[in-house]
RNA sequence: GGGUCGGUAGCUCAGCGGCAGAGCAGGUGUUUGUUAAGCACCCGCGCGUGGGUUCGAGUCCCACCCGUCCCUCCA
């Protein structure tokens, strides 16, 4: 006899098969008269599968009082049609077995909605709930259509490190990693010199974690052509809000002899091909987040897929919000970063739809990003969506060396700390350029739910690191 | 880091100077090929913590703790 799992069993039955069905009860409707409805889920579907259970089974009053939302059972039984609305078919108990009972009085979990707050508290069980369990499934389907992706066009997945001691890749405050003795330092006598002897450290100088693997990525993409980096990655902002994480998972693409066009070409595929992928893989959970969470998120995700990204220069951009009529907290001038307020009126009021930005100011922008001939900016290009903001960061890479260690000096680094980033363009440059997408953030984009802290199974925030 | 709103029953919330409430969940009974089942009854709240004002404080004041959301930073 077959164990299946009910998204098999969902799919193709077969009726009359027996099956072997392992999961956890997610409701039980009883009746008196000597049976009851059980709703079965294993996650492997969004769906639960129904199991009739009736008196003729070994044990049945017994198994009543145990059958509480939460508890884990096993049951073999046979696969009939339905004779009732709301499923097509159902399985017919003829043996059960209770793995684990879950007390109803206690089991944190109940038969209605609950809070997404009240669920980040329950992080160990929220996975259990329809919405997670479809994040899950869906982070999942976005993860195997990266691989997908980058794989079907030659791309090579680079592990770039996660602990780094070049101090130098500017995205952001870094997690220092270190093993000395930091309740014993703090110990010491007062008047004791204050600095910290590195040399003594696990690995003899300051060592952080990575925030970004893009200029491990380059050495790559300049030696064995296109490549992307997908791992975890670290920001120690103080930033809490529902679009930052301080870990989350970002995809770092590199393709020498790429310019900025190819660069924005590749993104909005990438976009592309990903929500594709999981409007074909996953329609039962699309279909949930569309009648649960966001109404709308289903014609968005088809509408991004069917029209292209509007790009525009941020010279553009800012004539169009100094003529926009708009009254912002935040000035509006050629030389000044755009501010959330200023990307969410392009894309939510303005568009309606994802934009690409490109041709930033130089001096908002990193040392690394090519500057264009006009000497005033760089070849840098943001993709932004409604809601989610900045989905994609990234630039072409300058690749002339004089440029380039001028660029160093004028953001006040020093090279030598750069020797071998600049070693690339000391033997056989080429131009090339890539991006960095942030996961959660598309997972926002995807499933129209509003906090990065959702989408993630553990979120780790400022002052949260909890599970 | 700045701002904001909020902490009352297991959950979601109402109450905003005068005897602590509702819905849901849970329990019991009953009804029903049920569908977030229906009906009846029952159980359940030292109102975030510490001070203060008042005859009287969930309710007003102050401090602190915890959380939400927004902004800055970025992906």
């Amino acid at each position: 006899m077959p164990r299946l799992k009910v998204a098999a069993i969902l799919k193709d039955g077969p009726i009359g098969t027996e099956v072997d069905l392992r999961g956890w009860v997610r409701t039980k409707r009883e009746s008196k008269q000597g049976f009851a409805f059980v709703e079965l889920n294993d996650g492997s579907s969004l769906k639960n599968v129904q199991v009739v259970v009736d008196k003729s089974v070994p044990g049945y009053d017994d198994f009543l009082k145990l059958l509480t939302t939460g508890s884990s059972i096993r049951v073999v039984g046979e696969v009939k049609a339905s004779p009732a609305k709301g499923q097509s078919i159902e399985v017919h108990a003829r043996e059960l077995t209770v793995y684990g009972t879950a007390d109803a009085e206690k089991y944190p979990l109940q038969k209605k909605g609950h809070s997404f707050e009240f669920l980040r508290d329950i992080a160990h069980l929220r996975p259990r709930t329809n919405t997670f369990g479809a994040i899950a499934r869906v982070r999942n389907a976005v993860c195997a259509a990266i691989h997908d992706f980058f794989q079907s066009r030659g791309f090579l997945y680079v592990h770039t490190p996660i602990i780094t001691t070049s101090d130098c890749e500017g995205a952001g405050q870094m997690f220092q990693v270190t093993t000395l003795d930091l309740a014993r330092l703090a110990a010491r006598q007062p008047g004791a010199p204050t600095d910290i002897d590195y040399a003594q450290d696990f690995f003899g100088k300051r060592a952080s974690l990575t925030v970004s693997g893009q200029l491990e990525g380059e050495t790559f993409a300049c030696a064995v052509g296109d490549i992307y980096t997908f791992g975890p990655t670290f920001r120690a902002e103080n930033s809490n809000t529902t679009r930052h994480l301080s870990e989350f998972w970002m995809v770092e693409p590199e393709m020498p002899f790429y310019d900025l066009n190819d660069n924005m070409q590749l993104a909005e595929s990438f976009i592309r091909g990903i929500i594709r992928a999981v409007l074909e893989r996953c329609p039962d959970d699309m279909q949930f987040f569309n009648e649960r969470i966001d109404k709308t998120i289903l014609a968005t995700l088809e509408n991004i897929v069917s029209h292209d990204f509007l790009r525009l220069s941020y010279t553009e951009a800012i004539e169009i919000l100094e003529s926009s009529g708009q009254t912002f907290e935040f000035p509006v001038k050629w030389g000044l970063d755009l501010q959330s307020e200023h990307e969410r009126y392009l894309t939510e009021q303005k568009f309606q739809k994802p934009v690409i930005l490109y041709d930033y100011p130089r001096a908002i922008k990193s040392f690394y990003m090519r500057a264009n001939d006009d000497g005033k900016t760089v070849r840098a290009m943001d993709v932004l969506v409604p809601r989610a903001g900045e989905i994609i960061g990234g630039s072409q890479r300058e690749e002339r060396l004089d440029v380039l260690i001028a660029r160093v000096q004028e953001c006040h680094l020093n090279p030598d700390d750069y020797w071998w980033y600049l070693d690339l363009r000391r033997y056989g440059t080429v131009p090339h350029a890539g991006f960095g997408l942030g996961l959660e953030r598309i997972l926002l984009l995807l499933t129209g739910m509003t906090n990065i802290r959702d989408v993630i199974p553990y979120p780790r925030t400022p002052k949260h690191a909890e599970f």
